[in-house]
DNA sequence: TTTTGGTTACACAGACCTGTGTACTTAGGC
DNA sequence: GCCTAAGTACACAGGTCTGTGTAACCAAAA
């Protein structure tokens, strides 16, 4: 099961390391220093590969950025799994938010290039909702899409200093209902109002 | 217009000053030596106010954490209303998303004190909605209550990195769809489905 | 007037941080 | 064997940060 020896290059081995480091402990509470000691390589090899932290932090945030793989399945089921994936990522112990959200936070409003990405990454996860959404036939899928990625960034936020996986299962229902509204079959038509009332969120 | 002299307290003129840079900067970018040389006190002062930075993080947020006020407006403007209040908020030049998230974001997992705080507010803002549902009548009022809050944090955190107060609008919108959905009247029905399409967020 | 409490100016310890300089080692390709 | 490329060890400059120690100052209360 463990994969082999794995060729990494250096490059590699340094980032990985900082996405662990940074994503977890924060970009400003890491030090170089820290990412270098942790491969076990002098501090100088470190900073052979990039030129400064902003380097590696710009690095880090790139490597962050992978567009989600395409799929065969119906759009409406494509969009409601995206709740289950979060749900999976936020019961995981080392899920701590998303990487650009926390990153602006942490980096503040100065730091355009961070801003940049981050923007950026967030504009491709509205767009991926509203092409899904367009294949519905959906009317007004630019509004609906931003509506969506509002119940992603919102979960995600909530998890983040509540720990609570069930933020993304409260996020999946009320998207069934914004879907429902424009007219999409998410099946499971019950569980909206009254009979087998939905799972509570505490 | 300009208020009297105002007797601030020293340690209120420190809390009023760290929040501000706090808020805007981020507590990590702030030392105590830029909050104290901004009020243009010694750092000692500061030091026989607060005994330590941390207490100081802690009374900021504490102050930070106040309870909406009452209002006597009906329960279902009242919701809708918070959605126009964080447009507003959005528009001012000064917002920086919620102290709280960006507090936990930044200082990291590790610092208990400050994540006790935030839940503890997200849970009053939570309860705020739930209140106002259950006295709408609302059957679930637990369940979309917490959907509520999704909406507003993920707006929230939109608006951070995109500085984009129509994130307001669109979470404004979809607020309505899901209160509509739980038999609650907003007015403006058309705005739903067809006709006169609501406006784009971009 | 004397005392007292808050304040100031300022130095400083001890950490930690980013980034560089330099000389040494090691491994592979020729 | 020799050359090159990559990595190592390690010191260090220059900066920032938190927190403390100390002596002087000033105003108001006693």
């Amino acid at each position: 099961m463990a994969p082999p020896p794995a060729p990494q290059t250096m490059k590699e081995r340094i980032l990985e390391t900082a996405d662990k480091l940074f994503y977890l402990q924060g970009i400003r509470a890491i030090g170089v220093d820290t990412i270098a000691a942790e491969i076990g390589i002098s501090k100088r090899t470190l900073y052979n590969h990039f030129p400064s932290k902003d380097a590696l932090i710009a690095a880090y945030l790139e490597r962050r950025f992978v567009q989600p793989r395409a799929s065969d399945k119906a759009p409406a089921e494509q969009i409601l799994a995206t709740f289950d994936s979060l749900e999976r990522r936020f019961a995981a112990k080392d899920f701590r938010g998303c990487p650009f959200v926390n990153a602006v936070a942490e980096l503040g409003p100065a730091d355009r290039a961070v801003k940049k990405i981050a923007i950026a990454f967030k504009e491709s996860r509205r767009v991926w909702f509203r092409d899904r959404l367009n294949e519905l036939g959906v009317t007004d899928a630019e509004a609906l899409a931003t509506q969506l990625v509002l119940l992603v960034d919102g979960s995600i936020a909530q998890d983040l200093v509540r720990d609570d996986p069930a933020m993304a299962r409260a996020a999946k229902e009320a998207a069934k209902v914004l879907l429902r509204n424009a007219g999409v079959d998410v099946g499971d038509k019950a569980a909206a109002k009254p009979g087998k009332r939905a799972a509570r969120y505490p």
